[in-house]
DNA sequence: GTCTATAAGATGATAGAC
DNA sequence: GTCTATCATCTTATAGAC
């Protein structure tokens, strides 16, 4: 399951370049011209390895997703440290991308986009926010029985308060050129998801 | 202060038009195309109007601006109801984007594209930000003294709780298409300022 | 896999008539 | 204020040679 195939070598630098590009100046700010100037081929090479601009956007939203859910670990029922280990593993790309003063988050920037991007991404993007919700869901419920986290309320509440908050200060990072705006914005969900 | 020169009827139809397609699709899918099919006039008319793109776009991040900050109502201290006021009546616009379920915050798209935009154009989306975070740590901090609000640490860090948690759940909303996202959001965020 | 050449359409913008 | 006409440039994409 999940099974990735893996690219070529100039199919992922299109990919990593792409993503790159996307998440400072959004989805259709980033032409065909701008990778093929970046990788020194030419446009026509770039269709070669993804027809279409929206099979290039699939790719790497797939490869993104791959990267935030497969990589969190077990969660075991009644194991508080492996809900802890979990949320971490989660924060892991998100403290990565608070200090990119200029990215924010792939998905973030597609959603916002969302009306003008083509059918396929329309509906992984959904997806995503979907995966992340119940994935975050499942883990504060289970967590909180566990006692790795303990907070009032139900737990797909919270789940939404945590997606909104990473996702709404990566966002307001970016356009602040803040590479420190997220510090205290992990603190806080820290206070919020762990009082005492 | 704040002295908006009143556009023409024309150039009123197009600022609207313009926010609202942005705020579904993002400023670089929004053409002078688009805008002029709606509104059955011509391309070369828009330019009469706004010369430049980012005219337009600063024309309408402005007005944005203007109704989000101007009609919050004066700031009393010690007057708690002053501060929920304020409060309350910085939720309206909040409250009528999350009814809107392919609409999101127009700053917010703006910040996702932002390496893209025109240079004044991404002064004003930091700006507005600045504003807000300055403004929302002042209602905070007054507001808890005044007995309005009661949360631990200090109110910078709400602040940016605050606005980072709308800002992402209304973007997450729209990517959902769904139009009670931001109910528990809302409740949360209370439930965060006001515990008891 | 990458190239040249090219197409067909979109895009932001200007000049000048009405 | 709005129009027609036009522009230079960019954009995604294809055909076919190497």
């Amino acid at each position: 399951m999940n099974v990735m195939k893996p690219l070529g070598k100039t199919a992922a630098a299109l990919a990593d370049t792409f993503t790159e590009l996307v998440m400072e100046r959004g989805y259709n700010a980033v032409s065909y011209a701008d990778l093929a100037k970046r990788l020194g081929i030419r446009t026509a090479s770039i269709h070669y390895h993804f027809p279409t601009k929206s099979d290039l956007g699939m790719t790497v939203l797939r490869r993104y997703q791959d990267g935030a859910f497969s990589t969190l670990g077990p969660l075991v029922p009644g194991d508080a440290q492996s809900y802890r280990n979990a949320f971490e593993n989660m924060l892991i790309p998100v403290r990565s991308l608070a200090k990119m003063q200029s990215s924010s988050c792939l998905v973030g920037v597609l959603g916002a986009e969302f009306a003008s991007l083509p059918d396929d991404l329309k509906a992984g993007v959904s997806q995503f926010f979907e995966t992340q919700q119940q994935f975050l869901t499942r883990l504060l419920d289970e967590g909180r029985d566990a006692g790795a986290f303990a907070f009032d309320g139900d737990a797909e509440a919270m789940a939404k308060v945590i997606a909104s908050t990473l996702q709404g200060a990566i966002l307001i990072k970016k356009a602040r050129g803040d590479a420190h705006y997220m510090d205290s914005i992990l603190d806080s969900l820290n206070a919020i998801l762990m009082p005492d």
